[in-house]
DNA sequence: TTTAGGG
DNA sequence: CCCTAAA
């Protein structure tokens, strides 16, 4: 078996025992229905994401031995079996992101990966392709087959649980010279990978509380942090020919198992280390619509339910699944996925450069010394799409001469972002994966932690004078952390609370400074909200309704104004987050708490559609279910119905105008695949029905002739 | 549970 | 993508 490293959720090694829920069926379309344990997974998948790490591998699709299930596929010639073989030179592997937009003061200042990581090894199995010909089409299909995907490459990354690596540089001193205080988050830990032959791979953690930040926090882990990643080989390499005994479509290909890594296993790829124990019982199934419905996005009534949540299972379960190569794990892996955000999240993007970098006035330290910006700020929080960037490269000064400390976070680091793309992935989509990443992170639900002398500042209603923050000499022992927001209610989150201006003795606490994203529609995906929302959700384990029609109100916890000229006013701080406010905890209960969480939209990509079009085209329209089965099967969070729905807006789509099309486009010779295979599964389908018909008549006939 | 279609 | 009637 290819890679199939997997990492075993593990608590100090504790692995809990494999507890199959789902049913056979449910299992094997990997649609499952959600429970309040599922979500034990999304937090993983926050604090994976923050330790994320940037990593580009290529491996080739493993081939299971189980080789399909796909009654039609008829006899498998060439077994899957894998060799061991690396292609080393096919490795891309990106280690470190220094670049990006830190320069701009974008959010992610900085993306390193950082220490010690391990690398799965990535193997390549070579597919065999067997000489079996299906039909007419048996010569086409297997060169097509090894050219089109026997390539896929895989990436596989291991994570990290960096968590404790969101250290933020602070800016800090008046006269802008600066200093840096990083603060090792919480957790260092460090990750057994282990690559137990083709089958698992086994993650541990033996964690070690780094001291100062988070030991104290009650939140935060409780110094077993685990963390695991994933890894995926799900490429599939066809090695059976369909014997479908319908006609096979001319010039049918094999078929391409599509690997899932876009949606969880993108993110998935790191896992976060729990904020809890009680928080994770984590449940095989995953990611299925129904699940989402418990989860409600727009409730998060559900929130409830994890604090009860033991720690049940993590290892056992992961290994089970792995073992058997199939849904269990795969669901489990599902879980944990980020949405991932397209054209709006790059306009997003964007405006993140755009606010940050220059705009974003709020947290200009000249403009909040002055205090005469509160309402242009307050505009622009509420506006300005750039505003939501406000975060993470948010300066917040402090003068101390004028009872003003002057400071500046220069930024926030973000760890390790684990993302996995195809060799032929576009720089587009890279960037757009990163993004996504690190939207999720910042959308997970963070919450800003204070170090002085690398002590936790954990009194929020200490002024800054008190704390000492205020002194000079104590200003390069500041320093920030990001921490996962695990506390229930972080503050104030009602618009309408958040005090515009922040006296010097306001019992403010700091975490109000994390803030959430304003509202501004073109900037946050509806889907990215919801994916961090869950995360945090799980991660925090507490009750949390938002309602997402009204939530998105922009905020800033802090602003100066001239009132408070004398006092010592924190500048206003932007959101942290993104997706935050989604996740934030209103007030309001929803008697919608119960609805159904629409599930994240997962555009897909061309190459999924490549896989689609040559399912169809061996298998024809109708047959759904296995056409998931063969092209999808790795891919849980496309059900057949999606795959029948994406046909479907393939057909139109390749009827329209190229103008008209929107969206990543699809190669024309794609649609024109779809064309003529729609067209010639149409007429089959006619063909059919008419043979239908004239069977009763035939029969009807033959009996009143005999 | 799957299909097939409308929304 | 969602929702559902039908099969």
């Amino acid at each position: 078996m290819v890679l199939q490293s997997r990492l075993d959720y593990g608590f100090n090694g504790y692995q809990v025992p494999y507890t199959p829920r789902a049913t056979r069926s449910a299992r094997r379309r990997g649609s499952f229905k959600k429970r309040a344990e599922d979500n034990k997974m999304c937090a993983f998948d926050l604090l994976a994401t923050v330790a994320g790490k940037l990593l580009l591998e290529k491996e080739s699709p493993p081939s299971s031995g189980n080789a399909s299930t796909d009654e039609d596929q008829g006899p498998v010639v060439g077994d899957t079996e894998t060799k061991e073989s690396q292609d080393e030179n096919k490795q891309l592997k990106v280690e470190k992101c220094d670049q990006g937009s830190c320069d701009r003061g974008f959010i992610v200042s900085e993306l390193v990966s950082q220490a010690h990581d391990q690398k799965f090894n990535l193997k390549e199995s070579p597919h065999h392709q067997d000489d079996a010909h299906f039909g007419f089409a048996s010569a086409i299909t297997t060169s097509d087959c090894s050219e089109g995907f026997g390539d896929q490459k895989q990436v596989f990354g291991k994570t990290e649980n960096e968590m404790g690596t969101l250290a933020s540089d602070v800016e800090v001193g008046p006269s802008g010279y600066r200093e840096y205080g990083d603060c090792k988050l919480e957790v260092e830990t460090k990750k057994i990978i282990k690559d137990e032959s083709n089958k698992s791979g086994d993650i541990q953690f033996g964690g070690n509380m780094a001291d100062g930040c988070s030991s104290d926090d009650p939140v935060v882990w409780d110094g077993k942090p685990s963390a695991l990643v994933s890894s995926d080989s799900s490429a599939k390499v066809p090695l059976c020919r369909d014997n479908s005994p319908h006609s096979s479509f001319p010039a049918t290909r094999d078929y391409v198992n599509v690997v899932s890594r876009d949606d969880d296993e993108n993110s998935s790829g790191c896992t976060h280390p729990s904020t809890t124990k009680k928080f994770f019982r984590s449940t095989p199934r995953i990611g299925d619509r129904r699940i989402r419905k418990i989860l409600a996005s727009k409730y998060w009534k559900v929130a409830p339910k994890l604090k009860d949540v033991t720690l049940s299972n993590t290892d056992g379960e992961l290994k089970a699944v792995y073992r058997n190569r199939n849904s269990y794990y795969r669901s489990l892996r599902s879980e944990r996925n980020f949405p991932i955000k397209k054209r709006r999240l790059f306009s997003a993007v964007s405006n993140y450069d755009e606010g940050i970098s220059g705009k974003n006035i709020c947290l200009s330290p000249e403009r909040g010394i002055d205090g005469d910006v509160p309402n242009l700020c307050h505009k622009m929080m509420h506006g300005a799409p750039g505003t939501s960037s406000s975060v993470a490269g948010s300066h917040s000064s402090f003068q101390s001469r004028n009872s003003h400390v002057k400071l500046r976070i220069k930024s926030f680091r973000v760890p390790e972002l684990f993302i996995e793309l195809p060799e032929t992935a576009t720089v587009g989509s890279l960037k757009r994966r990163v993004m996504e990443a690190v939207n999720a992170i910042l959308g997970g639900g963070l919450r800003v932690g204070v170090l002085l002398q690398g002590k936790k500042v954990r009194d929020d209603s200490k002024t800054l004078l008190q704390t000492g923050i205020a002194h000079d000499n104590e200003l390069d022992a500041l320093g920030f952390s990001l921490e996962p927001n695990t506390s229930q209610n972080p503050t104030p989150l009602c618009p309408g609370d958040s005090p515009r201006m922040l006296p010097c003795n306001s019992p403010q606490p700091l975490t109000s400074l994390v803030t959430r994203y304003p509202a501004a529609p073109a900037v946050v995906h509806q889907g990215t909200c919801d994916a961090a929302t869950e995360l945090l959700l799980a991660n925090i384990g507490n009750s949390i309704e938002s309602d997402h029609d009204s939530a998105p109100s922009p905020t800033t916890d802090m602003s100066i104004d001239k009132s408070t000229n004398d006092s010592k006013a924190l500048v206003a701080v932007p959101a942290i987050s993104l997706e935050a406010l989604s996740v934030v905890p209103v007030h309001r209960k929803s008697k919608r708490s119960e609805m159904v969480q629409r599930r994240i939209r997962r555009p897909f990509s061309v190459t999924e559609v490549e896989a689609l079009v040559q399912a169809v085209e061996k298998l024809g329209t109708g047959r759904w279910r296995d056409v998931k089965l063969r092209a999808f099967d790795n891919a849980k969070h496309r059900t057949y119905v999606d795959l029948k729905d994406k046909w479907k807006t393939l057909v139109h789509t390749a009827k329209i105008s190229p103008q008209q099309r929107r969206g990543e486009p699809v190669p024309q010779e794609l649609l024109d695949r779809v064309l003529t295979a729609h067209a010639f599964w149409s007429q089959q389908q006619a063909k059919q029905q008419l043979k239908q018909q004239q069977q009763p008549q035939q029969q009807l006939e033959t009996c009143l002739l005999l």
